[in-house]
Order: C-alpha cells, then structure tokens, then sequence
DNA sequence: GAAGACCTGCTA
DNA sequence: TAGCAGGTCTTC
C-alpha cells in the first residue's frame, strides 16, 4: 500500500484514532529483521514506557515523535499498514496506555522499524516531501535539468523528492504526456513544469481517495470516457496496459523501466530524446 | 543501468 | 506453476 498517499491516509488515520499521546505500555515483535540491528530486547527497553507525542510523515516514512526526544522510524515497504484488529499477517504489536492494541500488519515482512534519537540519519538521505513547501517547482527544475538520466527512475528516487512511487510515477508522467524512458536533459521548462503539476495533482487525488482507489485488485473500472459516473481521474495509466486510453482511445501498452512495471500510452506518451 | 535479494500471496 | 506485486538495498 505503499506510495506518499497511501502513507498520509495511514497517518491521518493512526491520528485519529487518538495513537498520540498515549503510552508504549508493551511491545511485541514478531518478525525481528522488522527492527534489525537491535535485538528485541534493546528495542523493547528503549521505547516502553514512552510516550507517542507526535506523529508525522516525510515521504513514505512514519514518523512517531515519542517523550524521550527520540523517534520510530516507520516503513510499510511493499505490504505494511496498521490495524487495530488481530490477523495472521502482524509482524509487531503496541500496547497502549488506554488498553488498545495497534497490530503492525506485513505480509511480505518488508517493513522496517528504525529507533533513533537522529532523525536525519534518514532524513538525510531523503530529497524534499511531494506535497511539503520544500517541493517547490524550482527546486525540481534545478535539480532535473542538472541530471542526466531517464525520468521515471528519477522520479522514483527517494533522495530528490520523497514520495513518489510506480503508481504515482506513472500517473503523473500519463498526465503530463512524457514517456517514462525520456531523458531528463531532454525536456524543457514547460515539460517540467506540466510534470510538476502533474505530481501533485496525481498524489492530491491519492489523498483525496484515502491512497485506496489506486491499484491492482480494484476494479473500480470506471466506464468509458468516465460516463459511467465513476471518476476517471482514479487511475488512468497504472495497471490499465491493454486497455484504451482515456485521452487518445490507444491501446495502452505494458513495458518496463528500471526493471519496474511501467503502462503507458504509446500514442500520447511519445519517445522523444 | 541491470540483476539479484529480501518475502508471501494472488492471478494468469 | 511461473510470474508478478504499490519498495529499497547491495553488488556488479
């Protein structure tokens, strides 16, 4: 579930169910790579007893804030996501100071959990958040045009800008009618700019569909064109390969980049370097 | 830039 | 049963 949109709804919901300012009473670890290199032990003494005073975002990672100044970095990868009720799939477990349970749940145990008083030790590696201030449109031309490399793979790294991921990196460059493969000393000021835009507009609907409307196993099919009243503006490249686009009607095609699935439309996504 | 590793479940 | 999945890391 894992992309900027996906990580903000689980955020506002961890929010909402009143997870900030309560305790750590206990800690259950289930799959211990999640919170390598510390042992279970060292991880448990450190956060029990402490206090969850914030929680915060930057990119794809959860931040908790807790009383001792120090932090939990949170990573779903491919498959984390928090649930207040039990299943097979928890990898770890909170227990509260209000007697509540927060379930870690990871089928494929990708997660990862990082305990650290520095949090720039990951922030650090982390370009600006896509939907922060720092994000801003000459921050992405200047470092763009100074790259020379494909486009996707670019915006798919977390240490330009955070955030994006193969969903939302395929949206935006559909949006904006770039081909994936594109170098990026290719385009120009007014392709960077409907990039841009096509960015934030891409990860606002996310966000405004709870990260939940994109991706496989969702056959939310809106009609053709959109007539059938469901949104067309859900998803209009990623997993839509063999389907008509819903701008020039060309069947859209599956390839890859960057050894990452990628669907575009070979009609108005044009190779041009 | 490519390929393999890390994991498990689902679909073709 | 093979291949693929919204992520990242390491090693050519």
């Amino acid at each position: 579930m894992p992309e900027l949109p996906e990580v903000e709804t689980v955020v506002r919901q961890l929010r909402n169910s009143k997870i900030e300012n309560r305790t750590i009473v206990d800690v259950k670890i289930d799959w211990l790579p999640i919170i390598k290199p510390f042992s279970y032990k060292e991880f448990s003494a450190s956060i029990c007893n402490e206090k969850i005073v914030k929680i915060l975002r930057h990119g794809k990672w959860i931040i908790f804030l807790l009383s001792n100044k120090k932090f939990i970095f949170i990573h779903l990868r491919m498959s984390g996501n928090f649930s207040r009720t039990k299943s097979k799939y928890d990898r770890a477990e909170l227990l509260l100071s209000d007697g509540k349970r927060l379930f870690f749940r990871d089928t494929r145990k990708f997660g990862r959990w990082v305990y650290t008083k520095n949090p720039d030790l990951i922030l650090n590696k982390l370009g600006p958040d896509a939907i922060s201030e720092n994000f801003s449109f000459e921050y992405f031309y200047n470092i763009l045009r100074k790259k020379n490399r494909m486009i996707k793979p670019f915006l798919l790294d977390q240490s330009f800008i955070a955030g994006i991921g193969n969903i939302y990196a395929d949206e935006a460059l559909w949006l904006a009618k770039i081909h994936p493969k594109r170098n990026t000393n290719t385009l120009n000021k007014k392709n960077i700019k409907k990039l841009f835009n096509a960015i934030i507009e891409v990860l606002n609907i996310g966000i405004k569909n709870n990260g939940t409307s994109l991706g496989k196993g969702k056959s939310n099919f809106k009609g053709y064109n959109g007539e059938s009243g469901e949104a067309q503006d859900e998803v209009n490249a990623y997993g839509r390969h063999g389907k008509e686009c819903y701008r020039c009607r060309s069947i859209m095609n599956k390839i890859y980049v960057a050894q990452r699935g990628t669907t575009i439309c070979p009609g108005c996504q044009k190779f041009t370097n």
